[in-house]
DNA sequence: TTCCAGCATGGAGCGCTGTTCCAGTACTGG
DNA sequence: CCAGTACTGGAACAGCGCTCCATGCTGGAA
């Protein structure tokens, strides 16, 4: 469905997926997620829905489109690092996600939801993908590779979707210090039987950094990884069950 | 806002907050995440939608209540075991989110977007104190306790959030063989080149078991937690930078 | 050059949603 | 018994995703 011959010049400027897929992140940077709006998208593209429906099967899709087009871009720019590096090149690839979602705060939703709707879906993959390469040249046997793959992906997933918002707040730019307050006031005032770890951590939420500790829970998976499934990792013992 | 003095009877059942709540996970239980409506609610309690507004500022609150009753339900169930053992208990407080998820599957998409939405709101935190109090009796020092349990409950909303959806769409079942035979169906068709990792394990997709994965996850992260912040696991050398 | 099939467009409008408003009812303290 | 508060539920509103369809535009055939 995407035999597009040459053309000149249309009415305006020919509408088309990617130019609506373009707006539609510039819409989601702009207004945050309750930006991207059918009524929105018509009027920035100086069209009509059923235009829009043309190109694209409805917003679900388009929402898909948009997210993978982010995704592609950020788990993408390898600038061709010397290979020999794995760890490395993971944290590299985790981090681009990450900073993918500061700059564009929708994604961590979105990611969210389109891990949950369609586990598998073309985002998914493509960062599962980006990952299992470094994976495997991390020496992890075959029979192990989609496990381990699969549990690096699934934390990465978790901790961007949450570390998003921690500087955002419905698009606008939130100060951190008083982000990380208010977080820490709140559990101040649980209730100590019932959290009484939580309220024992709390002071570290207010001095801990964000990427820090994201490559810090990279590092715990990959360190399991390698104990577990690599020959030289053999000697550590697992936690007992 | 909640002096309630003793109510003898009402109109028919008083309505309540909690009664709206049960209702709502109902609801959600029947007919998927797109079966919570105003409207939807409202006929089953035999109301009005001022009367639901009354108790419940809008609709997001009403489904962070119901996820927070379902969670609280779910990482609440310990028998009192026997201490000693917290890598099991963790284990078992994952599995016990993993089998309500499989219970009410839009709880997947739900905590998915509490996640990023309100990072640390009544849910996270409820998960957050649950796995934490067990990393603290796992012996993790003090200064790591916030990044460790941050990292296994990222780990843990990561993996429960995908593997919702592995065996439901829509609210119904579907069988786990034709959806994973779909997957590597789908996967299979990818461009050898763009995707050759993806390619190489599309069996073991077929063959992989949902919890013994999840668990193995929860392993890495364990792992790399007594490796790098438990004396005894000091002597595992954690992977190169 | 002329014509036409059909790709592509955009405006009107449908059904549905979350939410608000408010007049009215049930209950309670004085 | 009554005044006042706590609570109810019906009507209505703005906005959403989406569909329908008459119309415009365009590349190729005649």
């Amino acid at each position: 469905m995407a035999t597009r011959t040459r053309r000149s010049q249309r009415r305006t400027e020919a509408l088309s997926r990617q130019r609506i897929v373009e707006a539609a992140v510039q819409l989601l940077d702009a207004a945050g997620e309750g930006g991207l709006t059918f009524r929105a998208l018509t009027e920035r593209l100086a069209t009509g829905p059923g235009a829009i429906y043309w190109h694209v099967a409805n917003k679900s899709e388009l929402l898909d489109a948009a997210a993978d087009a982010v995704v592609a871009a950020a788990v993408a720019l390898k600038p061709a690092e010397p290979p020999g590096a794995p760890p490395g090149e993971i944290r590299a690839v985790a981090l681009g996600l990450f900073d993918a979602i500061d700059e564009h705060p929708w994604l961590a939703t979105q990611l969210a939801m389109q891990l949950s709707r369609s586990p598998w879906g073309s985002v998914t993959t493509r960062i599962f993908e980006s990952i299992g390469q470094r994976v495997r040249a991390l020496g992890v046997p075959d029979g192990n590779l989609f496990t381990a793959t699969s549990a690096l992906v699934h934390y990465i997933l978790g901790a961007v979707g949450q570390n998003a918002a921690n500087t955002r707040v419905d698009g606008l730019h939130v100060d951190r210090g008083e982000f990380l307050d208010a977080v820490s006031t709140a559990w101040e005032e649980l209730d100590p039987d019932d959290y009484p770890f939580t309220r024992a951590v709390v002071d570290q939420v207010r001095e801990h950094d964000d990427r820090e500790q994201f490559l810090a829970g990279i590092d715990f998976v990959l360190t399991g990884i390698t104990a577990l499934h690599l020959p030289s990792g053999q000697a550590c013992t697992p936690p007992a069950a």
